[in-house]
RNA sequence: GGGUGUAUAGCUCAGUUGGUUAGAGCGUUGCCUUGACAUGGCAGAGGUCACAAGUUCGAAUCUUGUUACACCCA
């Protein structure tokens, strides 16, 4: 006997350590050549479950878990990413602790810290989704920097060197300070931030007494200044353009161009050009073959070029010096208050300087392009549809791919140098060797590059070379293509893109995936962002604790609607632990009726109309969860796929089935009986079928604790599959009838105050054959549930009946001396004024030539049908009302 | 500044190609400890679908504009 409520704390570990073991998440465990594959989105190594992944991972494994069951060879790989500087930053902090720096350790016995520091906390992270019911297949868990993915990252780069699409090149680089590492377009936040915009006076050389005003938010670059730009067409400095101003504070002559980057509205018109401190400087300085001076240092500090009172100082401190200098000067011409946006390090918190360096680029422009028509012609699909622009304005627009970090956690990038910084490309020191060798005919010392990869540049790899690539193994035969990615919008550019140009790339041409799912972000219960400063963060796990997996995976899932945002509601992930209750007491209820599943029985062979009925609405509901979870019609729609199973489970199976079901289970009718208890057996698996990927824990333990033999567990059940013809249209019809009638009768009780509890004699007057047959049939039921105690068929009414209709019939409920005549009085009328207003709109609309001529004749015909049938119902309610008038 | 969304019941949201008397959950009101379940049952109230114009026989749904909010990019 089930106890008397589900306590997931006790059934969720349980249940998951004997999933594994019985390798339920493997891939490869059937034979089916039909492959379904999700890669899951690496997290950071370094990371905590958030509600995020949350969400991510609950879509992913009840896609997972859906095509499982239906038979498919399923691959869900896991694992995590290595993170640079995160990883690296946690390592560190550590050793700050015992006083000590990385330097301290070089380099080899750091990166040995950070790999005992992965084995012994890293990739929590893992852990965490066990609690939410993950089926990842855990065997195959892989990590950015194993050796197999690293082998593939090593090919990777050498081949696209050889190819061209990877180089080195002195560029401006967003530079942090703080990591001392460049960092892509990607990790840099642009703020707004209330500043100040100061106009220096810069002398013109040779015409005493004569200046040029530039305006500058960032002062202390002006001692690399190496420029000013003016407006071609901006006469205020026709005169100057091609004459010098001598560059206040370091004394250096530098020219005055003409660039059509100086806008004549801002500031004085005029703008100091500084080419190695500012990426707009640097295209002006190129086209006007400006001298490129870098004045600061790897901690942004200022350095030797620069006059020797400034040398070494913060570029902050160095700002308010300058601007005091200046002053005393006389050459501080005003400063005004000036919004700009800055740029900080998404992972550090401090201004990114535009900084020159030599740095390995991928040519990303050219690698876009097929991954941009891959989805222009379809072959990878975004869903929500609308995130194809995203992809495109970006792949469209894309800048020169900064790969190489200063960093010392992550793939070290393949490239040795000559003595004369020759460069040579291979994957292991030796080819290295051996082409240098071959270069300079003799053998000469090699220096590694120092720089690793950036961490993206591995993930991008991940969907082939979690599968073995570059190997060619049967797993990549299998698996590759992928089936759907499911990710959030913050990592289209990131990550999507990037797999999106090295799965073009390596694997002839194929995408990695053909589509890419892109879900919403989880806000708290305001709409706010979640996020540790706004301390309104809340963890999964206390969600799980306390409600258990399967509520806080539903609430996600029910939530999940394309497109739109899933605001936290403690209050609906309680409704859902109360669905799991429900469902629970439904199977006990079952269990208690002794309805067991019973070798042999017809589901579609019964011949109660309320089990023909019920079985109908199963197919039914199955059919709305697969399609909206297989995503062939307008992607995938979890929240339809969860609100189908839910109000299935509760308002058809629970509200209506197992209420009629009660009738043949007290009644002595034993065929009627085995009969209903067969069927409810079955409806239930089929509930718990249909509800495991959403729902996997209670299920599942409902599925093992029911009295029956099962041959697997749920996991790896058979979803199930149903006749063509399911639904019986006259059963559908008699129990939707039933339904409406009990509804109907509930409905003027409670309104007129008849009690509870009263049981009340019925009169059906009017009813076709066919409705007095169902009177017949389902009397026990309908009397139970609408608590009646005798029927007659076409009587005279009693004076002091509550009158209604329905499908009709005219139906009585005399109450005699105990009913309020004027409130029955004024509830017909309230009805029949309803019913006129109805029906007004409906022969407007028929009235209407234009309607009946261009609308299509079914919904011409069906207005027809309503017309007639409240045509009927009105009168019969006049003829109510009259009847009362009469007293 | 450019772009993308969103606006439907008190709250949070569904509403698939234009044809419903516009739905759900929560909240709320009344009744009910009826033999699975009070983490429950039954019944009800509650909406000018942001605003304005247009297309159409017909608009929550399509178009344009306005307003408000959100996010992305510069």
């Amino acid at each position: 006997m089930l106890d008397k409520s589900y306590r997931p704390q006790e059934v969720e570990g349980k249940l998951y350590s004997r999933w594994m073991e019985q390798d339920a998440f493997a891939c490869g465990r059937n034979e089916s050549e039909d492959a379904f594959t999700i890669v899951i989105p690496p997290p950071n190594v370094t990371g905590k479950l958030h509600m995020g992944h949350a969400l991510n991972n609950t879509l992913q494994d009840i896609l997972v878990r859906f095509e499982r069951m239906r038979g498919k060879d399923v691959l869900w790989q896991p694992g995590t990413d290595h993170a640079g500087i995160a990883t690296q930053m946690v390592v560190e902090r550590q050793l700050a602790e015992q006083g000590i720096t990385r330097h301290d350790l070089g380099r080899e016995a750091f990166i040995e810290k950070i790999w005992e520091w992965k084995e012994q906390s890293g990739g929590d992270i893992m852990g965490q989704l066990h609690r939410l019911g993950a089926s990842c297949d855990w065997k195959r868990e892989r990590f950015t920097m194993d050796e197999g993915l690293s082998k593939a990252v090593r090919k990777v780069f050498v081949q696209l060197y050889k190819e061209g699409l990877i180089y080195r090149d002195k560029r401006l680089v967003n530079w942090d300070p703080k990591f001392h590492t460049a960092i892509s377009d990607l990790e840099v936040e642009q703020k707004e931030v209330n500043s100040h915009m100061w106009h220096f006076d810069y002398p013109i050389e040779g015409e005493e007494g004569r200046f040029i005003t530039v305006a500058t938010t960032r002062p202390e670059t002006m001692l690399g200044d190496s420029g000013v730009a003016v407006h071609p067409d901006d006469e205020r400095y026709k005169d100057l353009v091609g004459k010098f101003v001598i560059l206040p504070l370091v004394g250096r002559r530098i020219p005055i161009v003409a660039d059509e980057y100086a806008d004549p509205e801002q500031g004085s018109g005029a703008v100091k050009i500084t080419p190695a401190h500012d990426f707009n400087d640097f295209e002006v300085g190129k086209r006007a073959n400006l001298e490129v001076i870098n004045i600061m240092d790897d901690n942004a500090c200022l350095n030797d070029t620069v006059p020797e009172e400034y040398r070494g100082m913060d570029r902050f401190d160095a700002r308010k010096k300058i601007i005091q200098d200046i002053e005393k000067l006389g050459l501080l011409n005003k400063i005004e208050d000036h919004t700009h946006t800055v740029p900080y390090g998404d992972r550090s918190g401090v201004v990114i300087e535009p900084y020159l360096t030599d740095q390995w680029f991928a040519d990303a422009a050219t690698m876009a392009q097929p991954a941009i028509r891959a989805v222009e012609n379809g072959s990878t699909k975004f869903v929500p549809a609308k995130w194809s622009n995203t992809y495109y304005d970006w792949m469209r627009n894309i800048q020169p791919w900064c790969i190489s970090r200063q960093l010392w956690w992550g793939h070290r990038i393949p490239a040795w140098f000559g003595p004369d910084g020759f460069i040579i490309v291979e994957e292991t020191e030796e080819e290295a060797k051996a082409a240098a060798f071959a270069h300079y005919g003799k053998e000469v010392e090699l220096f590694r590059d120092e720089d690793v990869l950036d961490t993206w540049f591995s993930s991008a790899l991940w969907p082939f070379s979690t599968l073995g690539w570059p190997d060619k193994t049967p797993e990549l035969e299998k698996y590759y293509q992928t089936d759907v990615l499911i990710t959030g919008f913050d990592i289209i550019f990131f990550w999507v893109a990037r797999m999106m140009m090295m799965g073009l790339h390596f694997l002839e041409e194929e995408p990695p995936f053909h589509t890419v799912y892109i879900h919403a972000l989880v806000r708290d219960e305001h709409g706010a962002k979640m996020s540790k400063s706004k301390g309104n963060v809340v963890d999964p796990l206390d969600l799980v604790d306390e409600y258990g997996a399967d509520a806080l995976r539903f609430f996600l899932s029910a939530s999940a609607a394309q497109g739109r945002d899933v605001r936290l509601s403690e209050q609906r992930v309680e409704g859902y632990r109360n669905f799991t209750t429900k469902l629970w007491n439904a199977a006990r209820f079952c269990e208690m009726n002794e309805c067991a599943v019973t070798d042999g029985f017809d589901p579609f062979a019964t011949v109660q109309p309320v089990n023909r009925w019920i079985v109908g609405e199963v197919a039914k509901c199955e059919a709305a969860v697969r399609e909206a979870l297989e995503g062939k019609r307008d992607g995938y729609r979890f929240n339809d796929a969860s609100n189908a199973i839910y109000s299935f489970t509760w308002n058809v199976f629970c509200d209506w089935y197992l209420e009629l079901a009660k009738i043949p289970f007290l009644g002595e009718d034993e065929a009627a009986k085995a009969e209903t208890r067969a069927t409810a057996a079955w409806v239930l698996d089929q509930i718990l079928k249909i509800l495991h990927p959403f729902m996997p824990f209670i299920t599942e333990e409902l599925w093992g604790n029911l009295g029956v033999e099962r041959a697997t567990d749920l996991i790896i059940a058979d979803w199930p599959i149903y006749p063509e013809n399911a639904v019986d249209a006259e059963a559908d019809s008699e129990l939707v009838w039933l339904q409406g009638l009990v509804t109907g009768i509930r409905g003027v009780r409670s309104e007129m105050n008849v009690p509870a509890g009263a049981k009340i004699p019925l009169i059906f007057n009017e009813g076709s054959d066919l409705l007095k047959g169902r009177l017949d049939r389902q009397w026990n039921v309908i009397s139970r549930l609408a608590r009646l105690e005798s029927k007659v068929t076409d009587a005279e009414l009693p004076k002091g009946s509550l009158q209604f209709v329905h499908d009709g019939a005219t139906i009585a409920l005399p109450l005699a001396g105990a009913m309020d005549l004027g409130a029955e009085k004024a509830r017909l009328q309230k009805e029949i004024g309803k019913m006129g207003g109805y029906m007004t709109g409906l022969n407007k609309k028929l009235g209407n030539e234009r309607f009946v001529a261009s609308a299509p004749e079914e919904v011409v015909a069906g207005e027809r049908e309503k017309l007639a049938e409240a045509e009927v119902k009105l009168a019969k309610l006049q003829e109510a009302a009259d009847r009362l008038s009469e007293l």
